[in-house]
DNA sequence: GTCTATATTGAGATAGAC
DNA sequence: GTCTATCTCAATATAGAC
């Protein structure tokens, strides 16, 4: 609950050991989207850090509270991209293409750990209490759907809240292939899927 | 390999006991989709079935294998539909217009055994070799896009890749919500795809 | 086709020294 | 902040009887 939200990217801390929580939770984080969480074994962390399975313990309780962090850092960006939105001025249809677009980038920018979130199944109380935030999050965007249908930005005849969910299957489909390293920059991709999806370039 | 890929709709077995592969099989996808492959134990699978964990070892050799049987049954599908299309006569637009709703329909009638594909992420020799299936078809889907980009059919200004994976993104959701006995047909949910991905309704 | 054992491995986590 | 050693438990899978 108290993650830092600003983004402070940190140059990469020091040469090898001594790490921090931060540096613990970026490379569990990388480990559990490769494996998928319950693959990848405390013992496997300790490898990739370069430390005993142990000293991991010094930085976090357990496991489950690596993946607790790690939910929060997503969901945390999500939220705030919502309440960004609400805050802006404009029709229902303006809002919802910026509320897409704020989400893409926030995918983005965060996107190991929303990957994560979105693979979240609701095993144990720590994923149970995320996917209850996240559907929060998705209500919220339906509404904003029914809202820009009913002035008639949309299409009338499919369910709004299908065309949500299938808006955010698209834009969460992201996490499957999106390289932030490459070519293609978070607002040119956002363009893409607005224009598809709404026919609203830019 | 073997897989029956004619859809047989059985009428659900004997009473209780006396189960054969599918049936387990069937019991063991649920699982797998409700808590995750990993997080799903024999011991699990057994309660479920109302079995001691080693009776389920005489259906199949190993977790393994339930795992391979099921990702079978998801990919014969979506070949099928891709072989479908082929043979189908008409533009680019046209058959890629086809294959998506193929994709549709296929992941309705499969849904369970398609959304446990969606889930791999490699971490064993089964799940790597249904991985290098799954590239292939996506890769014959995205080769169909760039034909119907070719031919006029599609925005020009984006890369056919992307917009591949947007589609098959938006369509590959559907397991995470999409209810086969609810009021939404396959079919009125292909046409709302195809109407909202490429302006083609019906 | 199913059962009751049981073998064996690897997991998450802790104790306590450095 | 990290280590070695260890505890404890649950997992996959097997053996062999009914």
């Amino acid at each position: 609950m108290q993650v830092t939200d600003t983004r402070t990217a940190e140059p990469l801390r020091r040469g090898r050991p001594g790490y921090d929580q931060r540096g613990i939770l970026q490379v569990a984080v990388a480990a559990f989207n490769e494996h998928g969480y319950d693959a990848t074994s405390i013992g496997m962390l300790a490898e990739r850090l370069g430390l005993s399975k142990s000293a991991i313990y010094h930085h976090v309780a357990s496991k489950d509270e690596l993946l607790a962090l790690a939910l929060d850092e997503a969901l945390d960006g999500l939220e705030g991209a919502l309440r960004a939105v609400e805050e802006a001025p404009g029709t229902a249809a303006d809002r919802l293409a910026l509320v897409l677009r704020e989400a893409v980038l926030v995918l983005a920018d965060r996107l190991p750990y929303v990957t994560l979130l979105l693979r979240v199944r609701g095993n144990t109380e720590v994923e149970r209490a995320a996917l209850q935030r996240r559907r929060a999050f998705d209500h919220a965007v339906a509404a904003l759907v029914a809202e820009a249908r009913d002035e008639g930005a949309l299409r009338a005849d499919a369910d709004p809240a299908v065309v949500a969910r299938l808006l955010f299957g698209m834009i969460n489909s992201l996490t499957e292939w999106y390289d932030p390293a490459g070519a293609l920059t978070p607002d040119d991709l956002a363009d893409t899927i607005l224009a598809l999806a709404l026919r609203t370039p830019a």
